[in-house]
DNA sequence: ATGAAAATGAAAGTCAAAGTCAAAAATAAG
DNA sequence: CTTATTTTTGACTTTGACTTTCATTTTCAT
């Protein structure tokens, strides 16, 4: 098995992060980052395994959680911690920091950024003396598909 | 076993709550309830379970954990999945919805509530044709305390 | 090519959350 | 007040989402 990689850009960070702590890279680990990178979705640990089962049988579930926190480790995935109480991940874009709207129906997630919104956040931290590190905002809801299917029923 | 309870009003929720759904209210129910209400805090079910522990020995795991679900069934108590990855339980004041401070070195939670957030929130949701049913929001960092020690040492 | 070091897969281990069921407690009926 | 019926309890088991272990396989510097 040979991987050829899809968009080469993206996995520099990986391959300084590799070369700095020693790692060897494996096609399936080529594989799996790859496969992630480029769908820049926000995957379960589960999910990501069964769509990449699907075309490469010959990739465990250990690889793909392992591969997924070396991901998180060299800052190319984030955790994600949403109500439904499993782990996502979700690829690092270069851009900034993001929120999320979540479709309680459909799980369509809908990623956001408005800086007013967090000028606020830093104003109220301000007033009770806190030092704000990182913050998670999460709009939970039905997507405008999700109320249309809604409404007919 | 015979439960003194703090404050009847807290409770008018919970008893409506029994006679619709045809519940008995045991001693160690009452007073695990009672508790509850009047802490006002953020438990996990390991917290609630120990500090009841330490007052009356005679009430279980089991027990504290199915009375918190109920609190929840009936709309006393919140679910709350903060970033630490368990679930904790808040008590549900009359009053408005609100958000937290987090503090990730001892754990303190700081309440707070901010209308320009939320409007901001709204607006938001709109842009993308999502109807929000609830949101939640939370600032990790250092509280007042923290930071001072930090300082020092 | 080869051998030291890292990666993999299958299985076992964790741990919080959820479910099971016989015994105990609460309430209704007589 | 006693008995009957229903709910609650507590100890236990099960589940499920991770997480680790270790023998085997793969990578890659020499």
């Amino acid at each position: 098995m040979k991987v050829k990689v899809k968009n080469k850009m993206l996995l520099k960070d990986y391959f300084t992060y590799k070369s700095k702590r020693g790692l060897k890279t494996s096609q399936k680990r080529l594989f799996i980052i790859d496969y992630f990178l480029n769908e820049d979705r926000h995957f379960s640990i589960e999910e990501l395994y069964h769509e990449i089962r699907k075309i490469n049988s010959q990739i465990s579930f250990s690889t793909v959680y392992r591969t997924l926190r070396l991901l998180t480790d060299c800052g190319l995935a984030q955790e994600c911690c949403f109500a439904e109480g499993m782990v996502r991940y979700e690829p690092v874009h270069k851009a900034r920091h993001h929120d999320h709207l979540i479709c309680r129906k459909c799980g369509r997630i809908i990623e956001f950024e408005n800086s007013e919104i967090e000028k606020l956040q830093n104003h109220v931290a301000k007033k009770f003396g806190f030092l704000v590190v990182s913050h998670a905002l999460e709009l939970y809801g039905l997507c405008t598909m999700c109320q249309k299917k809604q409404r007919r029923s």
